[in-house]
DNA sequence: TAAAAATGTAAAAAGTAGTAACGATTACTA
DNA sequence: TAGTAATCGTTACTACTTTTTACATTTTTA
């Protein structure tokens, strides 16, 4: 069902198409052209177009796209309509934020479970989701099969659970560490995300 | 001084460079060639090479590089020997998390002030840093000169701190909101960080 | 009914990134 | 101390990816 062969760099561009979309929604329009789209998001019509074109007709001539039909479809191409299980693993001053800022449900996935080594976080509750002692892990899983995990653990730890987690069953991962996850894992999902990496790519361009 | 046009491939890869110098260190190690270099990082020698060759000549034939003096001179090229000041705007649950999170000092920053609308917050330290009233910002950067906001706030709230901030001096942006500030704003740097579009892309990765 | 508007898509162009190759230099070894 | 092995810096090449252009086709609108 899915189309292979989509290039990183148009994926990258769903979310934000999806992101404009719901503002437009907002504004209460109904109906866009690739031109008046482009020229919101500060890109070219045609690329619009030949994104768009990658999953299928979506558009009508001489009439452009209705929002919320167009809207529909990038959600369901993201797969926002049939959310997933998922785990976070570490929950110190990271794990607790993101469980506390992100809106799950509305990006694909359902928070089923936190787990940490800590005993005295064991227990409490962040966002109606429970916070487990990590020795529970392997049956939690088992039980409950959860596709993606969010990984707020440091490097050390996280060759072990990641090799863990994956012989488990889960697939992707939201990766916080400095672990290299698809170099021993090229079989799953990766998607890193690395303040410190940002940080100082944002120093080298503001050093001169 | 810095070198012009470097891509930015290259400059994305320098902080794991530097990264894995730092544990070939740690590991007691004092000398390492591209070809070792390369096998523990998954690139190649060439590569590595012509990456580090964009910035200077830091190794020797027959020899290869010397591990403590090359993190050094990565260090420098990232800027991470000389902090430049930062401030934080919007202490919620993902400003504070950032703020105990990520090591400033190690990456190039120095945080000196975070500033949020909510009056509660106001007086509160964060890691010896305290949180002011966001309606003092103006005289804080006239006094201070921050050259980097850490922007954790919503995207309608974004654009009008952003213009002020740049007003006031600042030149780089690690910005969570979903505001495209490079689109109003060409002549500052940006680094963007968004866990919701990560996370559709990564449900958009594991559907079916 | 005819002009205007807009899509879908193929083909061309532009741009970027990665690899290979090799001369030059240094280290190592017998 | 002389020869061999190792390794870098650098150029040139190759491959790939991304974007743009162009246009036939379809629909809307007046």
């Amino acid at each position: 069902m899915k189309p292979t062969g989509i290039s990183n760099s148009v994926i990258n561009r769903l979310p934000r198409y999806y992101r404009f979309l719901g503002e437009l929604k907002k504004e209460g329009l109904t109906r866009i052209s690739s031109r008046e789209l482009s020229e919101r998001m500060h890109l070219t019509a045609s690329q619009i177009r030949q994104d768009l074109n990658c999953f299928g007709e979506f558009g009508q001539q001489g009439y452009g796209y209705n929002i919320e039909l167009l809207q529909g479809e990038i959600g369901r191409i993201l797969g926002l309509d049939r959310p997933q299980n998922a785990i976070l693993i570490g929950v110190g001053n990271l794990g607790k934020a993101i469980a506390h800022y992100i809106n799950f449900e509305s990006k694909g996935f359902h928070l089923i479970g936190m787990f940490d080594a800590k005993e005295s976080l064991v227990g409490q509750m962040v966002r109606n989701v429970p916070i487990r002692h990590i020795s529970t892990l392997d049956e939690f899983c088992r039980e409950n099969m959860p596709r993606a995990a969010i990984l707020c653990i440091p490097k050390d730890a996280s060759k072990e659970i990641c090799d863990q987690l994956i012989k488990l069953g889960v697939k992707g991962f939201l990766n916080f560490s400095h672990y290299d996850i698809a170099l021993d894992h090229p079989q799953v999902e990766v998607e890193n995300i690395h303040f410190g990496d940002s940080l100082m790519t944002l120093s080298y361009k503001l050093s001169n």
